[in-house]
Order: structure tokens, then C-alpha cells, then sequence
DNA sequence: GTCTATACAATGATAGAC
DNA sequence: GTCTATCATTGTATAGAC
């Protein structure tokens, strides 16, 4: 211990947040973070497997919140109290206080091609694993699916919607149950 | 005219195909495709814009498709002829006497994370065109969110079964539109 | 067991000639 | 529209330093 600075991820995720933000996200290089969090580029290939990466690491703590949470929800459970159980999981990995984070990444996701390929690939992860939670405890592939997708889409646009309130608006999970509502009215199980 | 073999384009996916079957995706280089499609990598990336993109060029053709149905659809049509038009619309797209590059295509995609990334872009981007198309027929976000993401499901497991189908069974038409009822049992407009 | 140094292959961009 | 040529960047691989 003591032997390399600590935290050496967070220097990088800092760098490359701030660099993003001043030149573009095309127009920074992996070479530059690098150097700025004062490490070299073969050291941040060891803890990012590429460079979108560096942004869009939580998404394996999406999977098993959503997962876990479905799973272990009460055996007398409703269906759309599973969607429920998921979404309020997913909310819940995020933190409530820093609605700045969210915006920043937002606005240099929309800025790249590159970005918005992974982000797609993002969610259709996190949907796929809410969907095999829930068909694995409803059994009906159908009702997994589409309460899957409106679960998803709660998430997403509540989401946004938290992240473009002004500070001390509505929480996430507010925001997200407020959408997942409006789906519910549209879906029979 | 006549100055170059025609069909560039066509030979380039040929060779791409071909060579992605015999070596895999990642082993095969884009000069490689070139080459044996008797041109030059420049050449190749003045046809496509990257080497994911030689195998999805379909998708403009998706957007269009659904996007006109939707938009097309008589002015008393239900909310759910609605869905229906733009599913038969995309799967129109596709030459119903060639399951074979379907199953190619899939084979190829499920071998690589990178394609695997661009297909969740593809479909995204359909997704988002079926959904838009909807909100502005039906003028409710949510419901238009239900019944795109429904669409969605049904079009893709429905190509996934008639892909998987052994060739003289059902089309494309008929396999969509299997998934697509049973989806419009669980959602009430 | 994490970091550094270096060399390397492949993608994708660019400029100019035919 | 295609070719040649050159180039920067990503991402990998290897061997060694602390």
C-alpha cells in the first residue's frame, strides 16, 4: 500500500469527465486522460477494456439490483409489483444527490455516435435482465416482455426527467414510480 | 459507365459474408474483404462507413417502412391497427424466400460484442422510429411507448422463429403477427 | 499484483492522381 | 469512383519494475 497514488480509477473517471467536457469526447484522446490522472495508457486499459467504457461502467450494478430485487420479491406478489420492486432497484444505484453527474454524462453521450451505440447496448443488457427476472417468475414470456420494456422506459424517462428538474425537485424514484404509474394503467396482467 | 465492374457495393458484402463465415468477424481484416472483392480498403470505407456497418446497412430501409405505414394508416384506424401496419410494414423489408442470410447474419452477430453492439443500436433506432410515429398519431407518449416496444418484440422474435423455422413454414408476415396478438391480449388502449 | 515501457496490428481519415 | 500513400488513434501483447 502506498507504493502508487490511491484511487486510480477515479482519477481517470475525473480526467476523462473533464477533458470530455473542454475539447469533445472524439477530440480526447486516451493518451490525454492518461496523462492527466498521471498514469499512462496501457495502465488505463487495465481498468477500462475501451474507452466508452470509461463512462458507462455501472451498468453490471444495474443488472443485479434489477435482478436481485425481482427475484427475491415476496411470493404473493403481483406482477407489475415485480416491475416495481426492479425499477425502485435500479433508482436506487444511483446517487440522489448529484443530479450534475447525470447531466454531464447526458450531454457528452449526445454529443458521440460512439456513445449512443453503447448506451444502446446498455439498456437492452438492463432490459434483458429485468425480462428474464420476470419471466422466470411469471412464466408467461408476453407479460415479461411488455412489463419488462415499460419498466425499462419508466426508468429512462424518469431519469431524464429527475436529471432536468432543478436541484430539490423530485427525487429519482419519484420520478420513475410517477412513470411507471401511466404504464400500469395501460397493461392487464 | 463501364469503367468499373458494377455492383461494388453487393460484391463487398459477398466478400464479407464469405470471409466472416470461413475466418469469424474479428480474424477478418477489411483489407482482406477488399481484396477479395477486387478493390481497396479506401474504397471499401467509401461504401460503408465502418466494417460493423457492411453487414446493417438494412436499417435506413427499416425507419422508412415503419415510419410511412403508421404515418399512412387510415384516419379511423385503432390503436393497435396502428402497431400492426408498421410491423407488417418492417417485415416487408425483408425477401421472404431467404431465411438463409437471416440465419448467416445471425450467426455472424452473435460471434462478436462489437456487432452485438450495433445491432442494439439498429434496433434502437427502429424502436424510436415506430415510437415517434405512434406518439404522433396517437397523441398519448406512454401508450405510444407501450405499443412501440410491443411492435418491437413481436417483429424481432417473430423474425428469430422464422429464421429458426425450417424453409416452407410460416412467412415472416404470419410469425410477427403470431407474436404480435399476443401481445395485444396484455395491453388495452 | 499493480504499474510502466515499448512495439505492434487494425481501423478509419485524408490528400492528390487517374 | 477508384487508387496510392500516409497518418493518428485505438486497443493488444510482452516483458520488466517496484
Amino acid at each position: 500500500m502506498g507504493r502508487w497514488k490511491p484511487d486510480a480509477r477515479g482519477r481517470l473517471l475525473q480526467a476523462a469527465i473533464d477533458l470530455f467536457g473542454e475539447q469533445g469526447y472524439e477530440e480526447t484522446t486516451v493518451a490525454q486522460i492518461a496523462e492527466r490522472a498521471g498514469l499512462t495508457k496501457a495502465t488505463l486499459f487495465r481498468h477500462f477494456s475501451d474507452k466508452r467504457e470509461i463512462l458507462f461502467q455501472g451498468q453490471g450494478a444495474l443488472v443485479e439490483a434489477a435482478t436481485a430485487a425481482v427475484g427475491g420479491a415476496p411470493d404473493d406478489a403481483a406482477p407489475f409489483e415485480l416491475v416495481a420492486a426492479g425499477v425502485t432497484a435500479l433508482c436506487a444505484v444511483h446517487r440522489e444527490d448529484d443530479r450534475g453527474l447525470g447531466r454531464r454524462l447526458g450531454a457528452i453521450t449526445a454529443s458521440s455516435a460512439e456513445l449512443q451505440e453503447r448506451a444502446a447496448l446498455k439498456r437492452s443488457i438492463v432490459t434483458d435482465a429485468l425480462f428474464r427476472a420476470l419471466a422466470d417468475r411469471l412464466d408467461d414470456v408476453h407479460l415479461a416482455g411488455v412489463l419488462a420494456d415499460a419498466g425499462i422506459r419508466a426508468y429512462y424517462d424518469g431519469y431524464a426527467a429527475w436529471v432536468a428538474d432543478a436541484d430539490g425537485g423530485a427525487t429519482l424514484r419519484e420520478t420513475a414510480a410517477a412513470e411507471l404509474r401511466a404504464y400500469e394503467a395501460l397493461i392487464r396482467p
